[in-house]
RNA sequence: GGACAGGUGGCCGAGUGGUUGAAGGCACCGGUCUCGAAAACCGGCAUACCGGUGAACCCGGUAUCGAGAGUUCGAAUCUCUCCCUGUCCGCCA
């Protein structure tokens, strides 16, 4: 969320900023209704607090006079009427301001200047790790899960539907092996904090990190109360300290989860669904870091590397793509995607996307931080990434460590793990 | 799910329908004292929004005592609904 300061001194940087994601057209007639709102909501909050302001002077009078034991029947008519007055224009202000917000909740973070402008075609490839495997045929993950007996394609579907998963054996340990891998290095090597989040969120949390309100129709939402299945666990970790201001010695902080994720993909109906690219309930391990706006930036070249070194461990050939504006998401201000090279589908698959949403989320769920030299709380800047996301990182383990017997070697890292050096 | 008891500032805690943004204490910050520290004493110490020239400082105003609605000239204080916490009972992995 933008903050209406945003709005009313700096509207030229807001519309540029639209623009540069592509969206001005669409945008643009919300931005002048925030415009005129704003304004009106101005004007109406001065009218309505000279009228409260007159009240609490005459309510005042009434009651020295009902101390004194004299009447203040014309006080009390004149407070009165007052009092309807103030009625219509806090009812007036409530409908401007709901529309506001609505329209401020709408808007997408603006990019940093040192985010290339223009769509998905001018994303840059920024490095790659590794190296992929082309010119051999492979096994898709899809055939070697079911061959192997370590993914239930048909029973998933039959218990839950399509796009869920049923690992079993060896898979539901590997499974098990990449979360233990990943919390263990990023407790251990990168500081992060452990926590166990609820899968269930309430809406102010589904606000709060820009879910919603325009993206309702991706998540799954719970029939019998106002309440939602986490998308990411993002949404606990980043909501844990929504409403609380910290104190600066508390940051950088760090905080790693591991939770299953749950997302309708509406829309994405056969798009990239084979297999485990695309499906409706995953495991991942998620990174989430709070910063001070000076040090932000830093902090996403940090929480990328961290995320990069899962791949590394994996021994997975890797590219960071620097997301152009118009292909970052809403809440992001700057967005490195995680692509790793499945060889057997042969495509690059996103396995994390690392981002750092500056103080746009922070404005909406309320997160701020003392600063160290007694200054006025300011809100902090939110990021995360996956750390990784599970299921494009076994289809990629599954093909690009598959050897010509059909065998899937095991990487050192996850040996220990998994108690095995080869799935035969 | 049922029955009680509660939700007040960073924390503890008082609060009568009327100068209560809210006593008192703790914590924190500044000062006096001290060679220094402690103690003692003095002072300061919420947030958001609106306005006063844009910014800093400052000044004025409004709102905030779990949330919302109501009664009233006036609500932390009365009424209703909801949320949350505690205790007991029931149920349950």
């Amino acid at each position: 969320m933008h903050d209406l300061r945003m709005v009313r001194e700096h509207i030229d940087a807001l519309r540029a900023g639209m623009r540069r994601r592509g969206a001005l057209e669409v945008l643009a007639p919300a931005i002048d209704r925030a415009v005129t709102l704003d304004k009106s909501r101005r004007d109406t909050i001065q009218a309505v607090e000279e009228r409260k302001a007159a009240r609490n002077a005459v309510s005042q009078q009434v009651g020295q006079r009902k101390r004194a034991g004299e009447s203040a029947d014309d006080l009390q008519q004149q407070s009165r009427a007052l009092g309807d007055e103030i009625a219509r224009l806090d009812r007036e202000l409530a409908e401007t301001e709901r529309e506001l917000s609505s329209i401020l909740l709408e808007l997408p973070n603006v990019t940093l200047d040192s985010v290339p402008g223009g769509g998905e075609e001018s994303n840059v490839v920024v490095r790659t790790w590794g190296q992929p495997r082309e010119g051999v045929r492979v096994e898709p993950h899809w055939e070697v899960g079911a061959r192997l007996g370590l993914i239930d394609f048909e029973r998933g579907a039959k218990i839950s539907g399509s796009g869920f998963i049923v690992f079993r054996g060896a898979g539901a340990r590997l499974v098990r092996s990449l979360m233990n891998l990943m919390l263990d290095v990023h407790t251990r090597e990168h500081g992060y904090e452990e926590i166990w989040v609820p899968v269930v969120v309430n809406r102010a949390s589904m606000i709060g990190t820009a879910q919603l309100p325009k993206f309702e129709e991706d998540m799954y939402a719970l029939k019998d109360e106002d309440a939602f299945l986490i998308p990411t666990a993002e949404v606990p970790l980043t909501n844990l300290y929504r409403d609380e201001i910290l104190p600066e010695s508390e940051l950088p902080k760090a905080m790693t989860a591991y939770s299953p994720c749950f997302r309708r993909e509406a829309g994405a109906a056969g798009k990239d669904t084979r297999g485990l690219l695309r499906v409706h309930e995953f495991d991942k391990v998620e990174l989430v870091r709070y910063a001070t706006p000076e040090t932000s930036g830093q902090q996403l070249e940090l929480l990328t590397a961290h995320a990069e070194k899962i791949l590394q461990l994996l021994q997975l050939p890797y590219r960071v793509v620097q997301l152009a504006s118009g292909d970052t998401g809403f809440a992001s201000a700057q967005t490195y995607d995680l692509e790793v090279f499945a060889s057997g589908v042969g495509k690059w698959l996103e396995v994390s996307s690392c981002s750092n949403f500056t103080d746009f989320q922070a404005r909406r769920a309320n997160i701020r931080y003392k600063p160290a030299d007694g200054g006025k709380p300011r809100f902090v800047h939110t990021l995360n990434g996956s750390g990784l996301a599970f299921p494009r990182i076994i289809a990629a383990l599954l093909e690009h460590h598959q050897q010509p017997d059909g065998a899937i070697v095991v990487p050192e890292a996850l040996r220990g793990y998994l108690g095995a050096e080869r799935l035969t």
